[in-house]
DNA sequence: AAACATTCCTGCACGC
DNA sequence: TGCGTGCAGGAATGTT
């Protein structure tokens, strides 16, 4: 569950459940994910409170009491569930059905029974302890673009960051550097809203393109994040959720199927080694 | 069994 | 030639 809307409805629904807890331990199970995770993470983490829940592009941040933060990235096939403890039996009896042994890679146990799970089949994710004032220099963070729902990202920057660019428009946007937490799937419904090819060269758009693409990312975003996001397979929110949006998916793995709008046949080319799904009567 | 929601790295082409 | 930048391609990996 990896762009955006995932993690901040991720964000959201842990820091009601999660926000005042202490972690009373941790455990890794399998440190090998993107990078390796650090031999004394378990003893790092052991004792912490969790004060706050963050989010900054497709990153969750949980800041610790002391100031340090966790860093938690979600890569293609990661979830992060806050799973109850059993009342009146072993907090970690385990018949569970949404639990995955063979993917659960590290398991933080809290003050009130719980646990919240770290599972990665893919293991592209990342998990990582940055100290108090670290954050924003972290080599994760440093050089993202602005958040899409910021004051920051305009149709002005947009219009900046284009001009004179040869990437497609589609690649500009999911260009973390430009613009931080847009994803495949987002990128392929902005662009439908926007009504602009995902192949147009960035520096060839319109005025009034760049407009419709700056106002159409918040838009589509936020109703993402209020449907909790789009569920693919069996992805599943931290309470074990499937997120809504995917049945308001206009574009994203609709080849061949007609339009919403105009009953077009929806297209599927390849941009940037990317499925890339748009109307062809729609989008120009 | 080909496709895949992620990031990161390499190497080529081009321009100054 | 040398350097920086833009861009394409591929790798990492397991599931369906």
């Amino acid at each position: 569950m990896p762009e955006l809307p995932e993690v901040e409805s991720l964000r959201r629904i842990l820091a009601r459940s999660a926000t005042g807890l202490t972690i009373v331990s941790a455990k890794v199970l399998e440190p090998r994910l993107r990078r390796k995770v650090s031999h004394d993470f378990e003893a790092a983490i052991a004792g912490r409170r969790i004060e706050a829940l963050a989010r900054r592009a497709k990153y969750l941040i949980l800041q610790l009491a002391g100031g340090d933060a966790l860093l938690v990235h979600l890569g293609m096939s990661g979830s992060l569930t806050h799973r109850p403890g059993k009342a009146g039996g072993p907090a970690f009896a385990d018949h569970d059905e949404s639990l995955d042994p063979a993917h659960d890679h590290v398991e933080f146990r809290l003050d009130d029974g719980s646990r919240i799970v770290y599972n990665d089949p893919r293991r592209f994710g990342l998990l990582k302890l940055v100290p108090a004032g670290a954050l924003d220099s972290t080599v994760e963070l440093r050089g993202l673009g602005p958040e899409p729902l910021g004051k920051a990202f305009s149709a002005e920057y947009l219009a900046l960051k284009a001009r004179g660019r040869r990437v497609a428009i589609k690649n500009l946007l999911m260009d973390q550097r430009i613009v931080a937490g847009i994803g495949n799937i987002y990128a392929a419904e902005i662009l439908f809203r926007a009504a602009v090819r995902p192949t147009r060269r960035s520096g060839r758009l319109s005025r009034a393109e760049i407009g419709r693409i700056a106002a159409a990312t918040p838009s589509i975003l936020r109703e993402a994040i209020g449907k909790r996001g789009t569920t693919f397979r069996s992805y599943r929110d931290s309470r074990g959720q499937p997120g809504g949006f995917s049945s308001r998916l206009r574009v994203y793995g609709r080849e061949g199927e007609p339009c919403y709008t105009c009953s077009t046949p929806i297209r599927n080319v390849i941009v940037g080694q990317r499925a890339s799904f748009f109307c062809p009567q729609c989008q120009k």
